[in-house]
DNA sequence: TATGAATGAGTCTTCATTCAT
DNA sequence: GATGAATGAAGACTCATTCAT
């Protein structure tokens, strides 16, 4: 074995199976630094290994770079489940805020990974199915979680009206994702992040209020005009 | 003349200067197939020249790109400028449907634009800022279109409480470009598009819904203006 | 004409052959630049003409250069000329020193003249050849300088055995041409230079005084050493 | 294995690393025609190798170089070295020609390296640094070795007064580079070498000279003179 | 399995030279 | 003569992939 992988493996990740090393390591540069620089050399010389074991343990780089993807995806939503709000707690647009918060955070880690697809359909293709297929769950998965905390808090009785809540996920995903579009093309301050995320707050309070409306409305009469 | 340019003069671009021309190659490529795979011999090629000429006409690549790019960003602010309602005509939702799917198209357009400027500052940097300067407009621009509009329909009175239009107009912005990146990331059908659209109606509906409860609370009475 | 160039021929070449511009700008350039980053597209910008002209008077870019080298030259030996001590003023060993100086200046100048002509023997046989036939006169011319006025300082009687002139002037050139070498190899500070010239004085003291011990020596005996 | 490097290996460096290969190679090169033609291709073409090889050894074209450059200087100080005269044999004139003989030899090789050098800072100041730290030597070492030669002399007592024995050094220095410049300035004749060596003798004679008359007159009297 | 040297097509860029106008 | 757009070979360098050991 050589001396920089022991070296490597000693530290973090001792007995782990070459092939699971290298999907960790491309998991840590593909967050670290994007589909972009990420070079079978870098990847190798990042996993102190030599430059073709990547070929022993995958079919191409393509072949890694997809397990890696989905790997990173996995753990992203991981985090982001963990730091969605559970209904009952604290007010629904606080809930909202933290939300809004958590999915500011997911798509801000999320969106140089797609960049990187784009223009590469045989891999967008395979990661989109990869996703679907186990059980990590992409765009659909966030509303998904989204969808479950308000039907809760419906349950629960703090809403009602379950008929905008879906609009009303949809468009929180969608603010979030534009803010994180936004903090990857502002200058290179990395206050804009916390900018950003400032600027979702009035947005969160608008669409908590649309669901209170539609709430005190839906009580009033009878909820017709909420079909969408 | 090179028979390759003279041919290709001949089908499309008869006496374009060469500076236009290769302009004109390139923003046709890079609609067609985004900044990645856009090689300077690549230009050429779908040129109709030899491989350096570019260098004759611009710096290098990137000054010929930021030429291209914000040429196809101006062609197409004019074709949603062209695209936008007219308040006062109509009703408020049908032209917020017009709005927002004038809007879809340009995300459509320009996000594989901005996809391949991730991670290259300096390009990035130079097309915001060129941006800017010309009377093109980005991102701000398009909200000031919806602001715009939502603005005039409040002069005409068929829209009071100004204080979420701001609101509304970024949702719809963020949901637009929510769904020109799912078209993007859907597989290879072409009605995916349309099915795109389609999801933005009850959306649209729903925003329209928020202007029109504001206005209603806040006016409390007649409610004539709820065409919507 | 362009406007380039009438802008520049006004300011300073005004009715000027071009031809004999283009001689004039490449001398320059070659004079500041060297010959390394001469272009033919950088010489025409400099002109203030077309990137083709060169060619309508010139047969290709190499025998422009000859015609600048040979003109560069013929100014540098005139400077060097007219800053040769002129015999029976001042010291022996002052003028020497004078003398030293202005090689040194010379030799500093020619260098990288030289040195761009290295590895490229067509044109640098041609120059040799050049500077031999026209009066201006190469590595020979300034010996002979040297020569010159040694040989007036010994008519007036203040230098007597001519015999190691010759060689004492070989070493006036050898030394000069060393600490040129050495200005040109030494870290950019612009002081290096003067440190070159400093270094000059203690080796040109020592010639000096070869030629005055000879001078003695060969008063007192026969004159038997002098037989270099 | 290419069949080209197939048969070069046979040829000339059987089992060598393709590291040091390239190495030798391109000393070779330098060596042969100076770092003008000096292209990656060629090296690779001469090598016998792909065109991208270079850069699986080094980091850039500039590192080659220089290992090549330090081993090509290492290769002519030792040689220069050997060739150097023991004090205490045979005269010191005749050791003084000898030593500059070794010397032309020496700056005929070294010239066009320099030559190519002048002009690409960065890879000079690498030289320069290079040469100093390993125990090669540049210009300094000639000296140096051309000083204790004198000084041995000195102690043995075939030389007295050590002052102007610097300055003979340097000139000796000098003068061989001069001769060395002139060489290659000289047309294609290979004869024009041995004319080179040849006007070497009278110059070093009246150097050897100038030593002895230091050397008497220092006896005779108070050594006033020789302050340089 | 692991190695890492070797490959070679491809990237952007430069520049002397030609030639229709 | 003058123009300057066009040429195309050549430059340094990158990188996914292969394969003998």
């Amino acid at each position: 074995m050589s001396p920089r992988r022991a070296r490597i493996l000693a530290g973090q990740s001792d007995d782990l199976a070459l092939r699971d090393h290298l999907i960790l390591v491309t998991e840590r540069l593909l967050a670290e630094h994007g589909l972009e620089e990420l070079t079978t050399r870098r990847i190798a010389r990042e996993a102190g290994v030599a430059d073709g074991v990547l070929y022993n343990h995958f079919e191409n780089k393509d072949a890694l770079l997809l397990e890696a993807l989905v790997a990173r995806m996995s753990t992203l939503m991981r985090i982001f489940r963990d730091a969605c709000p559970r209904a009952g707690t604290a007010t629904v647009e606080a809930n909202l805020q933290r939300l809004a918060t958590a999915m500011l955070e997911l798509q801000r880690a999320v969106l140089p990974l797609l960049v990187g697809l784009v223009g590469r359909r045989p891999l967008l293709e395979r990661f989109l199915a990869a996703v679907h297929s186990a059980a990590i769950g992409g765009p659909d998965a966030v509303l998904h979680a989204v969808h479950d905390y308000l039907a809760a808090e419906q349950r629960l009785g703090r809403l009602s009206g379950e008929s905008e809540a879906h609009i009303v996920g949809v468009l929180l995903f969608a603010i979030t994702q534009l803010q994180a579009l936004v903090t990857h093309f502002r200058s290179t301050e990395n206050d804009s992040s916390d900018a950003a995320e400032e600027e979702l707050v009035p947005v969160v309070r608008f669409l908590a209020g649309a669901l209170e409306n539609a709430n005190a409305s839906g009580a009033t009469h009878d909820d017709e005009g909420a079909s969408v």
